[in-house]
DNA sequence: AGCGCTGGCTTTTTT
DNA sequence: AGCCAGCGCT
């Protein structure tokens, strides 16, 4: 193969890639399976990428090359780079390179559910043309079915939408039953076991008649596609190689459709890491990777890549010994290649506010020996963790994006402009009328739903709700929308400009429905912006459903590049990412693990890998900063409520051996009447004993 | 009957 | 800062 490129793979990476070399000739041969186990910064996406490109040059057809990874983005990088390596390949040779021929077949699992289940769907009695929702419109959806199945207003509280969700969300993606999703879960929701199961069964039948299908529901069609035999075959056979990335952050019923897909494994790669699996609240099982070897006769045999490209050995010390202390695993152990390096630090500070300060002072001074703020990361492990940091970063002029936590769809005005565009285009779907109609003022849940069964019994056309007669407060509201849909719904009707015609009845609504409308106004925009980038309407709202803008700021795309910006990220969202410095906040028993863990060794475990994803982030620099005082926010008693937190358990003495411990220079400036005091408190069941 | 406002309560992480 | 139940006003 390729001479410089293939040869710059260490011995393992390579025998990955090349997997299968002497089975290899002309098309439609297939090797595996193969398991890769790709430790934190040992190259996995460079040896994937490999490993596609060089699939590709020994003859399969791209078009036959399935690539399944956890975002749209990293499917794009595999893309791009599967084919830069490729390229240079051939021009080495002094082959022209193919033009054109690219992966097709390349996405996550629900971008690819997206496509099959279309081109399938009346196997499936679907409609082709159905819509898929987004996590706050299945919320909403879950919310009108609960209102009209009279769940609401019991003398006990009903769960709210989303933990109604996720409890749906989290049983059909275990395949375990409701009550063993409840007793395992979420304990003080037993109680309501039948209520729920009426729910679920009534949105399942709602979403059916809407043809509405979210999320969950892509891969269950998908799964119920693969249960049959002739069909799971037709699916198969169009593949000859099946890949699958971040393997370890699979649920059960990825791994079903992956078995159905490819009953004896050949053709199959999976790759991953299990030590850096932290997505079970999705309903990821860490066995899909670990027990991966044995599903097939004989078992296969595994790959481990252990050289670490990205951290100093004393930041892989500290992260090898802490992952060590957990039980089950595919063991390995990180070797760095990069010599040097300092040891990382443990740095306890007084409070929450004086961890901002330290943090926001580090920050600033490695940008004063040239280090980027960009190429530094603070994590951490919930959204709201940087709170105080935020503020302290404005304060300092410190420009930052942060990623995790409320996204730019999931605000509620966002979510209103979409649904005029969603309800356009598709008249049945109730629940973007339901929300539409509302907006309006004097227009409540009866008046909407009186309009919705109107446009029913006229057939879903747009055009006769012309004829009914809105509340008398909402009159004018009501005739600018009648107008809006009827030229959203005319087929002539060219999608540019669609975005701004909703747009221009939407923002006189903002005034009365929120306080800062201005600001609102001003996000509006950028989704009319955002929308003139995709081709159609109905590319546009199926898009953004499946693959979101991932942070504030990033819809806005080029402009950013230029700038000089500090990442802020939850540690989920850093997967994959890697920058020079890194300080992880609060590692504090309470954050790591999080008070609402339960008590579990599962969870717990999934806990740990979790802060050791954050450090092996780090390249050169790691700190992992524990505050000692926290004030109790969002609970019962308000007030200057406070607790002592303990640093995180999973800092034993052996971790902290690798560790070296100092405090944060107290600011003397302020607080002179605050002591940093060493306590050592359970503050995880402190909380917990609050509820 | 239906709308909208007030006030009490809040279980993280996300394709 | 939302969400949601309950109440009072139209």
């Amino acid at each position: 193969m390729s001479p410089t490129s293939f040869e710059s793979l260490n011995a393992a990476q390579r025998h990955a890639a090349e997997y299968g070399r002497a089975a290899s000739h002309g098309s439609g041969w297939q090797a595996g399976p193969l398991p890769v186990i790709a430790g934190a910064g040992t190259g996995k996406t460079n040896t994937l990428a490999h490993r596609v490109a060089w699939l590709v040059l020994a003859g399969t057809d791209p078009n036959r090359l399935l690539l399944l990874t956890f975002t749209r983005r990293a499917a794009q990088e595999m893309i791009r780079r599967a084919q830069g390596i490729v390229d240079a390949t051939l021009r080495e040779r002094g082959v022209t390179a193919r033009a054109g021929e690219q992966l097709r077949w390349a996405g996550t699992f629900h971008s690819i559910a997206n496509r099959l289940l279309r081109h399938y769907a009346s196997n499936l009695g679907l409609d082709p043309g159905f819509s898929v929702i987004d996590r706050g419109d299945s919320a909403d959806l879950m919310d009108v079915t609960r209102y009209e199945l009279g769940l609401s207003g019991k003398d006990k509280r009903f769960p709210r939408k989303d933990t109604c969700l996720a409890i749906y969300s989290h049983r059909v993606n275990t395949q375990c039953e409701l009550e063993q999703t409840l007793r395992e879960q979420y304990p003080w929701c037993l109680d309501w076991h039948d209520e729920l199961k009426r729910l679920y069964r009534e949105y399942t039948q709602r979403k059916q008649t809407d043809q509405l299908l979210d999320y969950d529901d892509l891969l269950l069609y998908w799964q119920i596609l693969m249960s049959d035999e002739t069909l799971a075959h037709a699916v198969g056979s169009e593949f000859d190689h099946v890949l699958v990335d971040e393997y370890q952050d699979t649920n059960a019923l990825q791994a079903e459709i992956l078995m159905h897909l490819k009953p004896d494994g050949a053709g199959v790669t999976v790759v991953g890491d299990d030590a850096q699996s932290i997505y079970s609240f999705r309903a990821a099982t860490v066995d899909n990777i670990l027990e991966f070897p044995q599903r097939y006769t004989p078992a296969a045999a595994i790959v481990t890549l252990e050289e670490n490209y990205r951290s100093t050995q004393p930041i892989l010390d500290s992260a090898n010994v802490l992952i060590g202390e957990s039980a089950r695993q595919h063991r390995k152990l990180l070797q760095a290649r990069r010599g040097g390096g300092e040891q990382p630090a443990f740095v306890t500070a007084a409070d929450l506010r004086q961890q901002a300060q330290y943090v926001a002072a580090r920050v600033l001074a490695n940008r004063e020996t040239g280090m980027l703020l960009r190429r530094q990361a603070v994590l951490f492990r919930s959204s709201s963790d940087s709170d105080l940091l935020e503020i302290e970063l404005t304060r300092r002029h410190i420009p930052f994006v942060k990623y995790g936590g409320l996204k730019f769809l999931e605000a509620a005005h966002v979510k209103d402009l979409l649904s005029v565009l969603r309800w356009a285009d598709n008249p049945r779907n109730t629940l973007a009328a339901f929300r539409v109609l509302q907006l309006m003022g004097g227009m409540g849940p009866a008046n909407a739903r009186r309009m919705v069964d109107a446009l029913a019994s006229n057939g879903f056309q747009l055009g006769s709700l012309r004829q009914l007669a809105a509340p008398p407060a909402a009159k004018e509201a009501w005739s600018g929308l009648v107008e809006v849909l009827a030229a959203l719904g005319d087929p002539a009707t060219p999608w540019p400009g669609q975005t701004r015609l909703a747009r221009q009845w939407y923002e006189p609504q903002l005034e009365h429905l929120y306080e800062a409308a201005h600001v609102r106004a001003a996000d509006l925009e950028q989704l009319e912006q955002l929308s003139t980038q995709y081709a159609s309407r109905e590319r546009f709202l199926t898009e953004l459903a499946l693959d979101p803008p991932q942070a504030s700021g990033d819809e806005a795309g080029p402009p950013l590049l230029d700038e000089d910006y500090l990442v802020l990220s939850t540690v989920h969202s850093a997967k994959g990412q890697e920058w020079d410095a890194v300080y992880v906040l609060n590692v504090t028993d309470g954050s790591f693990p999080s008070e609402f863990a339960g008590g579990k060794p599962a969870q717990i475990e999934e806990e740990r890998r979790l802060l050791y994803v954050a450090m092996t982030r780090a390249r050169s620099q790691l700190e992992l900063v524990c505050p000692l005082r926290f004030h109790i926010t969002q609970q019962h008693r308000y007030g200057d409520a406070h607790v002592y937190g303990a640093r995180s358990r999973f800092l034993t003495p052996r971790v902290l051996e690798t560790l070296r411990e100092m405090a944060a220079p107290v600011d003397a400036a302020r607080d002179a009447h605050t002591v940093a005091v060493c306590a050592h408190i359970d503050a995880g069941a402190r909380l917990r004993d609050l509820w």
